[in-house]
DNA sequence: AAAAGAATTATCATATTATGATAATTAGTA
DNA sequence: TACTAATTATCATAATATGATAATTCTTTT
């Protein structure tokens, strides 16, 4: 183990489910001797990356609240996604749950959400959670933005059940690409439908989508058009904002790399 | 620079107003050759601590998204009181945010907060956010907790006007520690009052607070007796229930431990 | 399409740092 | 108080990071 991966092999043993872990536990877990592990995590409570508790437990510090605040107040994509998330769930003729995801390595993940406060049931799609990268018109609405080895690398890594299944879902995916929108049913939540659309950013490197997602029995027919207008409408001025936001940034970089 | 600190630095430098670094910035910033800093950024991009846009710029990476959303969801100070947030609003008599917070190293920070719909003016007070330690009802049921030493070298930090405006402060500190509550007016926030109470659990470590904060335009005196009442009930349970929580870890801890 | 320039990665000898077994200390508990 | 568990210190050795430079790749411009 080196470098960076040292401290990171620490922090991932960390999760909703297990989330104190002592000096010893990670020491049989990662297979190192303890006085190494004590060392290591000695300076990541420094760095407060992680925290100590009575007990000799040990969790995660409060360095990630604070730099995902950071993230949360300057990343373009939430920056220019997320006021809009509240007014898609406004527009929608029914009761919704509006998500903004994106690529996140070989999974995606919601980086902003906003439910409708008359949206009952418990969805999978909350800020900071992994999702299923071939399930979900959310991930859908990303994945078919990716072409060639990209993406033969990433449906390699997924277990489908026959080579039949595959085969209908990478011809979906075209589809999917040429409509420039996509629909699933119960592909995630059980009674819940989604609609989604591609956002991207070339100069950011980001690949994303706009997703609403509705209960089933809530939905008629008749919906079907203002959703998608809905969702194109916002997805196109998601972009709009993220390219201002981009301008912006490279304008005070300019400027200020440019003052020495 | 070695170990931990060697990432810390680099991401020490990513804030809300500068979001976005190229390596020839961080290389200068940090005084390091390039060839160093476009290896260790490498790392953290693989790590996902980093990311990268076009144009060469690097910004902080969805690792703490994730990592955030683990704590949110597992953090006994977050899971015991961000519940009580919301019932704290609709009880007081005016509009308000409510706010749980935390030692952090040597500064407050809030790790929950739940504005009333109609609370409009912007506080200072938001999830994530650093705040002084000396100002603010709020941290002022934090820092009250302490004594002795620890308190010495944490309010050595801090600049007073004057020895004065100190022995006030510390005298403030011993008058509101015997009362078990504080009230503040404007010392964060032009035009808003604070109140707040104590919330600790010596196992987990936990110094934290969970306060009330008010337009003082709004607030009639005889609102006082029921905010007190508010805040000294929720603030209870939400102790009760960490304990709860800690005990559960604590028993499934025994339980996995012992099975092998 | 080629060329120039910028960004990024590779190389490698050397300096620095991490490792882990063990001992020493400290904290927690009965 | 004495006992046990947790944590820190020590230190020779193995492993790793460093940074100057060269090589490569990616972008932009003409």
């Amino acid at each position: 183990m080196s470098g960076f991966q040292r401290y990171k092999k620490i922090l991932d043993l960390f999760s909703e489910e297990r989330s104190f872990w002592t000096v010893l536990e990670i020491s049989k877990s990662l297979k190192t001797p303890s006085s190494t592990i004590y060392r290591i995590v000695r300076e990541m409570v420094t760095a407060e990356f992680l925290e100590s508790a009575s007990g000799s437990y040990f969790r995660l510090g409060p360095a990630f609240i604070k730099f995902n605040r950071i993230i949360n107040f300057s990343d373009p994509l939430v920056r220019a996604g997320q006021p809009f998330l509240k007014k898609l769930a406004n527009e929608n003729p029914i009761t919704s749950v509006n998500v903004l995801a994106r690529l996140y390595g070989n999974n995606v993940m919601c980086v902003a959400d906003y439910k409708s406060p008359t949206f009952k049931k418990n969805t999978s799609y909350q800020r900071g959670k992994l999702m299923p990268l071939i399930y979900g018109a959310t991930s859908r609405a990303i994945i078919m933005q990716i072409t060639g080895k990209r993406l033969e690398n990433l449906i390699n890594l997924e277990n489908f059940k026959s080579d039949e299944d595959k085969t209908n879902f990478l011809k979906e995916l075209k589809n999917d690409r040429k409509k420039g929108y996509c629909f699933t049913e119960g592909q995630v939540d059980k009674g819940l439908i989604g609609f989604a659309v591609s956002i991207s950013n070339k100069k950011l490197g980001i690949v994303a989508s706009l997703s609403s997602i509705f209960n089933l029995d809530d939905f008629l027919l008749e919906h079907e058009p203002i959703i998608y207008a809905n969702l194109t409408t916002y997805g196109l001025l998601v972009e709009k904002y993220i390219n201002e936001i981009f301008d912006d940034i490279q304008k005070y970089h300019h400027e200020t790399n440019s003052m020495r």
